[in-house]
DNA sequence: TAAATGAGAGAGAACGTTCTCTCTTTTTTG
DNA sequence: CAAAAAAGAGAGAACGTTCTCTCTCATTTA
């Protein structure tokens, strides 16, 4: 992650002077050229980033990313052909985050374990990412304002729905996979118990209950409760 | 609500010609004029809504706002003196539905089933909001977007605090109640309690179940579900 | 030296808001 | 009660600002 404070040409970090290549600083490997380009793209969205969450989507200007960024406008504009195009770069990276975490879900032993790891994980990673010099809740912020842009935005909707659909499918799956085991009460809905997971998943994001002071530990037996109380696992005590 | 596409003057709704006002200051409160005042205004909020409902509250512009409530800028800037200030109204009616709401809590016979229904009225509300000409899911799109707001806008963040913190308080009240009476486990943490269901609800919302094909009477459940998960109600079956 | 890169002025549109003016309604006055 | 005066309401052009994005020209890199 770049300074965002740095001066111009911040982006040319100066390594070691002992370098002998002549007047410039790293690799000459693959290119220097695509190195220093994909530097720079990620500069801008770090910077728009802090802007958007300072000042919402549409509320932050060009000018502002610019500034953030130690950038000019025909600069920026180099790299990115529109400010659409910057939202939408980040809406899909901040959405991507979710399939990582989905993939591990295979590791714990029983299905509630795995749904309460998955809240858990997801509300972790949320928080992980607001240690930056930005506002403690930075990461609901930018949840709240992709979710809104998502409901006017056709691309954003496209985007989130497209990472929503697959989120869907791997939970499904698995809750099939533990019905067969029969570790869910055969008559539960499967589709409304995903879909009110993902809802109680959303809502503490954006509550952002790690910045409120609740800590994670705590949210644990939330996350089991839900998915006890909505899967019914056999259970030799439990009658009803 | 006042017909948006009627010509000039179409607010002076002639009322029966038979009341004589009368020439007093008090006249200014009940008046033919102060009645009209308050219709404007509805008119001006209604299409502000459906103008935030669709470009969201920095992409909607005031002429949009004006072509929608058919009317000039000059009339409109008479009954609000900035955009801001139709922001702060929206938000504060929006997110005054749900004191209502609340109130109605004690009338349920225990915890559980109190906190089933505070959570079902709650989305009730909000997807029969969606009945009009907008979206079908304009509720939760207002939704999101005030929340959006509340987080860079400092006035209208102090009117969902004020709401929020009012909520939590009365949730707090009927479970403190409801502990004494010996439902909830005396271990629960409450606070936790409220602000997760807090969260489950708003989450519901947001996603807008009701307009997903999800219907009323199948949320019953999943609300139950996470208040008997958290509260753990003293139950003879189930230990642990 | 040719190509890539960047700075920065600024074009053109759109923004929120204000201004001036007209028309209607209400109140005061003779 | 009619005429005069005041106040209210609205239209629409116009204001200054800010927006996104482009263009020109200088500098750096290979």
């Amino acid at each position: 992650m770049v300074d965002q404070a740095l001066p111009k040409q911040a982006a040319n970090i100066s390594a070691d002077a002992a370098d002998d290549e002549p007047r410039c600083f790293v690799a000459k490997l693959f290119g220097k050229r695509a190195r220093n380009r994909e530097a720079q793209e990620e500069r801008i969205l770090t910077a728009a980033m802090n802007c958007f969450i300072r000042s919402g989507f549409r509320g932050a200007s060009m000018n502002e990313i610019c500034s953030e960024a130690g950038m000019s406008p025909g600069a920026l504009y180099r790299y990115f052909p529109s400010k659409e195009a910057i939202i939408e770069k980040i809406a899909a990276t901040h959405r991507h985050q979710s399939a990582e975490i989905l993939a591990r879900m295979s590791q714990s032993k029983n299905i509630i374990d795995a749904i309460t790891n998955v809240g858990l994980d997801h509300v972790r990673k949320m928080s992980m990412n607001d240690q930056g010099p930005g506002p403690r809740d930075s990461s609901a912020r930018l949840f709240v304002e992709v979710r809104a842009e998502s409901m006017r935005n056709e691309s954003v909707a496209g985007i989130c729905d497209l990472h929503e659909g697959l989120m869907r499918e791997e939970l499904l799956a698995a809750f099939s996979a533990a019905k067969e085991r029969g570790e869910i009460d055969p008559v539960t809905d499967l589709e409304l118990a995903v879909a009110s997971l993902a809802a109680m998943g959303e809502g503490i994001i954006m509550r952002n209950f790690p910045a409120q002071g609740v800590p994670l530990e705590a949210l644990e037996p939330v996350f089991r409760a839900l998915a006890v109380g909505l899967l019914r696992p056999t259970n030799p005590l439990a009658n009803k």
